[in-house]
DNA sequence: TCAAAACAGTACGGTACTGTACCTAAAATT
DNA sequence: AATTTTAGGTACAGTACCGTACTGTTTTGA
């Protein structure tokens, strides 16, 4: 997918590997700071140190560029260390969340939320990449809950992993209020853990997902 | 506020004020489809029919004209049906809510959700113009249900205000998940009525609020 | 050694938008 | 009637961007 590669063997120079994430590199630091309209292919070009011809070497335009650097961008790794009890985990992964969207992904959610609007290709890597990419996190948690003893609600991961992000995108890109200490306990403690230790009414939880 | 008007008393022709609704009008429209950074003067003047000269005689830019669009807008005004029950209540609301939602704010939110980033202005207008105005429907269906002597927690009010926005929003912006009957019925029966009608473990709602 | 491809840099035509400046017509006040 | 302001329409310079096409230069394989 990395495109555009000719056929032939190799006979020339080799494409230098290092252009192309510096190119890469630069896309995504420019996406985050400026938003994926306001979003040049000169300045991508400018901050990566490399002309236009090696940027339309590779991909064929901005659409292509951003789907395949938001794509390599990695997964963020969220570990939750097992602090020894429910709460305890909850309380660190959603600080871990925080810390993680507040430095990248508002902004560069902002910045694509309306090109995700136009182009499907962006918006599927998108959300594959933010959303999907982060259910095992749940799963993990009530994983620990369930072997400590902890009383869960057979759709706890569910729960977590549908409302968690949401009350966090919540606040950052819709009300702006703060995503601070206050706030995470009172997700936690008023929303979350009342959920997933509940024990009847989850009947849709399952369906839905 | 409607900015611009020349100090004299009205001596040559005065302005229209349709032609000011059909330029605001168009503004939105615009807005709502092709997004903020997108949006071109003159496609507000061609759609409006009207002459850039007739926009910049009111408005100084694109900033101030979005921000009075979308400040005259006016509130959509939610009125929850009483049907009965809560439960009802909930499931009307959050129909009504969806429908108004899916017709103009989701891709307005997307659309100014950068500009927001960058006008505290647009920001702080938009989001009073949205989250704010709507808090009242959650005091209206709680009250309804405390005087029919449903059970209800203090804090069930901001419960609904803060989750219910959150988690349409959520599935309409970020994964993009359909906001069918399913969903509705997920939402208030297995995340709002659980916490609305629960007694306890309701220490931050207040505070948060 | 030589051809081939990649590289940074730059120039180019084409397009689109901004904000201002005009034009003529229409509508109001004095 | 004369004046003033709005109105639609259009032309204009200035700017920014895109994608292509050219410079030499460098790095490889044949």
């Amino acid at each position: 997918m990395t495109s555009l590669r000719p056929c032939g063997a190799g006979r020339g120079r080799p494409r230098d590997e290092a252009r192309e994430q510096a190119i890469l590199d630069a896309a995504l630091e420019l996406l985050v700071e400026v938003g994926y309209e306001r979003m040049s292919m000169v300045a991508i070009a400018a901050r990566a140190r490399a002309s236009k011809a090696t940027i339309y070497r590779r991909w064929t335009g901005k659409d292509e560029l951003v789907v395949e650097a938001i794509r390599r961008r990695g997964v963020d790794d969220i570990g939750p260390t097992d602090t020894g009890s429910l709460r305890g985990d909850m309380l660190d992964t959603a600080h871990q969340m925080i810390d993680h969207v507040s430095r990248d992904d508002a902004a560069l959610m902002a910045g694509v939320l309306l090109a995700m609007r136009k182009s499907p290709d962006l918006a599927a890597t998108l959300r594959s990449q933010m959303i999907e990419a982060k259910r095992c996190v749940g799963e993990l948690i009530v994983q620990r809950a369930v072997a400590r003893g902890e009383l869960c609600s057979p759709a706890a991961a569910d729960v977590f992993n549908e409302l968690a992000p949401a009350m966090v995108f919540s606040r950052l890109l819709i009300t702006g209020e703060a995503l601070d200490d206050a706030f995470i306990e009172h997700m936690v403690d008023d929303v979350l853990l009342p959920l997933m230790t509940a024990v009847g009414a989850d009947s849709h939880w399952r369906r839905v997902s």
